[in-house]
DNA sequence: GCAAATTTGTTCGTATGTATT
DNA sequence: CAATACATACGAACAAATTTG
């Protein structure tokens, strides 16, 4: 009985959940029943439901009940772009033609275009002066009038100067921005460079993506530099910030050659992780269990 | 006053320690402080306490306090191989390359070998019945002795028969598995896909890294299918699975050509994501606070 | 539109158990 | 062993949100 009885009540409760007597949207026995059902107090029903909600699987409302979570189908963006299609990338426009394939509705907002001064962390990417002067695009992206990813891409004012005044445009780019430079100024990106990291939503984040408000859900951010061709080799021109709920994405890269199937559609076969089981008796990556005690060895690259 | 008390006292707290007034491994007031320090009841005082801990903000510990979490420098992955090197990818090899440069110790346990039937997750990936035997290689490694990753291959059986016979050996590869698969059967990796989505950690896992069992902090699951030339086109010969705290650690991919002096030594390039203000005030990527209302309007891609 | 019933959210109080120093 | 500090559990009351009559 070295449990305590909040935490077997979750468990019991997990159960029904993942073993299917419970389904997505349904509404969990009330307080009031929970309390008559496992002849406990209040308290220690809502401590056992708090577990529940802190792992994502149920969701309370107040002045309706307690319901099992919905789980999305995650969706897929490839984030290397396709040589030959010249989509993916995870850029807006790539996308999107994927989500559209798969039969899913994108939408996206009117861009919201910004001149403003450029913070450090648009300088660094840039690699000019913080203080200069940068156009920044903002948009967000919907599949299924779902929120799915909020983009801003900032771009050098010389672009604008140079003639891509479209750039400065509040309306939708058609093929993107990327193409748009390639046949504006002839100015064609030779490369890019993701940073992926995951991190807590911030309060805008969460209200936009509609994730619950105590930041158990991490968003993805992607941050991608892009590189032109120069006397001095590639610099950068353009950088964009994605920020994506990780609780409905997952993400591609391909390196090399690879079979052509694979390079579209990335969107349609989406992956469930092996997990190591949560009662360590699951066929996945498991046998950690004796991990507390082991030391590491000093081997390889040492 | 429509905030509640708990919550109150959690933003105090909050604004301390991001303040820095409270520095990492500072401890708190206790309960009792804080419930003088308030006014507040100890339930209370343990509901804005928890607030802190479900974010990650402090850590507490029975019978001595609660603490300020201290934050990691993350490390940083490349997994795009660098075509010069052959070194970057992820792999174990080349990423530990990368953390020597840095000045950190890197570590691994001695690998795991095991021959077991293929469960679906890994036929799907190596395109093999299910059923079929593979050898899987299992690795636990680490930076300055702390947990840094788990790591799991899979290689159809073939391979031994062809005579690569060290993939049974429990002792690491000098160079990588795929180097060692490519000097002994000319057997090169052509390309790789690599599938990159974020979940809560297994129980075993969370007890690996340490990470607290609540679920909060996401592990990074990078699956990696390495494909070799074959007369049909490229085919998979292994599936990598590799597992990461997502609180410790950055992934990045290059595409094209890039400035060369950012191919090597992403790890000391860290980055810290601009984040919407907690407060709508900070100067990221902000401006979603009218989100709620705004609806989406149909454009691009249609 | 209003009132009642239902359900979760917050806050207080108190007692006891467990881990650490 | 004793003191300290967090963990669990009970009970009670009122507030806020939602649905229903």
């Amino acid at each position: 009985m070295a449990d305590p009885i909040y935490w077997t009540i979750a468990q019991e409760l997990r159960e029904q959940i993942e073993g299917g007597d419970l389904g997505p949207g349904d509404q969990l026995p009330t307080e009031l029943e929970l309390r008559r059902t496992y002849n406990a107090s209040r308290n220690t029903i809502r401590d056992a439901v708090k577990w529940l909600t802190t792992r994502g699987l149920v969701q309370t409302k107040p002045g309706q009940g307690t319901f099992v979570a919905q789980q999305f189908k995650p969706f897929v963006t490839t984030l290397s772009a396709d040589r030959d299609t010249g989509l993916g990338g995870g850029e807006g426009y790539g996308a999107f033609a994927e989500v559209s394939e798969r039969g899913l509705t994108p939408s996206a907002s009117v861009p919201r275009v910004e001149v403003l001064i450029a913070p450090s962390y648009i300088a660094e990417r840039l690699r000019i002066a913080e203080g200069t002067q940068v156009i920044t695009r903002r948009q967000e992206r919907f599949i299924n009038k779902m929120p799915w990813s909020v983009q801003i891409t900032a771009y050098p004012m010389e672009l604008i100067q140079k003639g891509a005044v479209d750039l400065l445009m509040a309306q939708d780019i058609p093929g993107g921005a990327v193409a748009y430079l390639q046949r504006t100024l002839g100015l064609e990106e030779v490369g890019h460079r993701d940073r992926i990291l995951v991190r807590a939503p911030g309060q805008d984040e969460a209200r936009f993506f509609k994730l619950p408000d105590d930041g158990r859900v991490s968003v993805v951010s992607v941050i991608r530099t892009g590189y032109r061709d120069s006397d001095e080799g590639p610099i950068p021109f353009r950088a964009t910030f994605t920020v994506f709920p990780a609780d409905r994405n997952q993400f591609v890269t391909n390196s090399g050659t690879f079979p052509r199937e694979l390079a579209r559609a990335a969107s349609d076969q989406y992956y469930t992780a092996p997990t190591d089981g949560e009662d360590g008796e699951l066929d996945g990556p498991d046998g950690a269990a004796e991990a507390d005690g082991s030391q590491p060895e000093d081997s390889g690259a040492g």
